[in-house]
DNA sequence: CGTAAGATATTCT
DNA sequence: GAATATCTTACGT
C-alpha cells in the first residue's frame, strides 16, 4: 500500500510518526524506516527557519517530495516534505532496517556490521545512494518506493540529536526495541 | 567500555 | 569568515 500524497499534508510531528514502521526502498534498495525526527515550520532548529533560500528550496516545495542536503561537508541527509499548511516543514530520516538490496548497501558502505548499515542520516543517505539528484523529486515515483506498515508500530519519542537549538523538543520518533536505531531508546 | 577531536564543502552573514 | 539536522578514528579508563 503506497502512501498518499494526503498523508504529507499533515504536520510534520504526525507525519513522522506515521513513517516509523513505513517501508522505504530507493530503486530496490532500503528496508523499514525505524527514527524519524520532525522539523516544523518556525522551529529555530529546521533549515527553513529565517525563511526559503536556495539551499532549502525544495523545503517550500509541494509536499510529499524529498529535500536532500549535504551536512558537515561530507554526508548527505534525506528529508521528507511535508505539512501542506506550514511551507517549510519536513521530516528527518534518521534509521532504516535494512531488508532489501543489502548487498547493496554493503558494497557502497564497506564490510561492517548490519546494523551499522543504515543507522544514522549520513549512513543511511549512504547506504541508499542519496544524493543531490533526488532533491525534489516525488516520492511517489521511480527510483523511490514507500509502503505503509500493515499494522500499528509501538513508537519512542525522546530528544532530537545532533542539534544546538531546542534541542529538548522530544520530536525524535523511534520504533520500540529496534536495534537498527543510531543510539537505544 | 567511554569521551574526544578531526575531516570536509556548501551555504549564509 | 563562520557555522552546520554527522561519522569515523583514536586514545583513555
Amino acid at each position: 500500500m503506497t502512501i498518499s500524497r494526503d498523508f504529507f499534508a499533515q504536520d510534520a510531528v504526525s507525519v513522522a510518526r506515521g513513517l516509523i514502521g513505513a517501508e522505504l526502498c530507493i530503486d530496490g534498495v532500503g528496508g523499514r524506516i525505524v527514527e524519524t525526527e520532525a522539523y516544523d515550520a518556525g522551529d529555530p532548529a529546521s533549515h527553513s527557519f529565517g525563511g526559503a533560500t536556495k539551499r532549502n528550496a525544495a523545503m517550500f516545495g509541494p509536499v510529499g517530495h524529498a529535500y536532500v542536503y549535504r551536512i558537515y561537508g561530507l554526508h548527505w541527509c534525506l528529508n521528507f516534505v511535508c505539512a501542506q499548511d506550514q511551507p517549510g516543514s519536513a521530516v528527518l530520516i534518521r534509521a532504516v532496517e535494512p531488508l532489501s538490496g543489502i548487498d547493496v548497501m554493503r558494497a557502497r558502505r564497506g564490510a561492517i556490521a548490519d546494523r551499522l548499515l543504515c543507522s544514522g542520516p549520513g549512513r543511511l543517505a549512504q547506504a541508499l545512494g542519496v544524493d543531490a539528484a533526488l532533491d525534489g523529486a516525488p516520492l511517489d515515483q521511480s527510483p523511490f518506493a514507500l509502503t505503509a506498515p500493515d499494522t500499528p508500530s509501538r513508537i519512542v519519542a525522546g530528544p532530537r540529536i545532533g542539534i544546538t537549538k531546542a534541542a529538548a523538543t522530544p520530536w525524535r520518533f523511534c520504533l520500540a526495541g529496534s536495534r537498527y536505531l543510531s543510539k537505544p531508546v
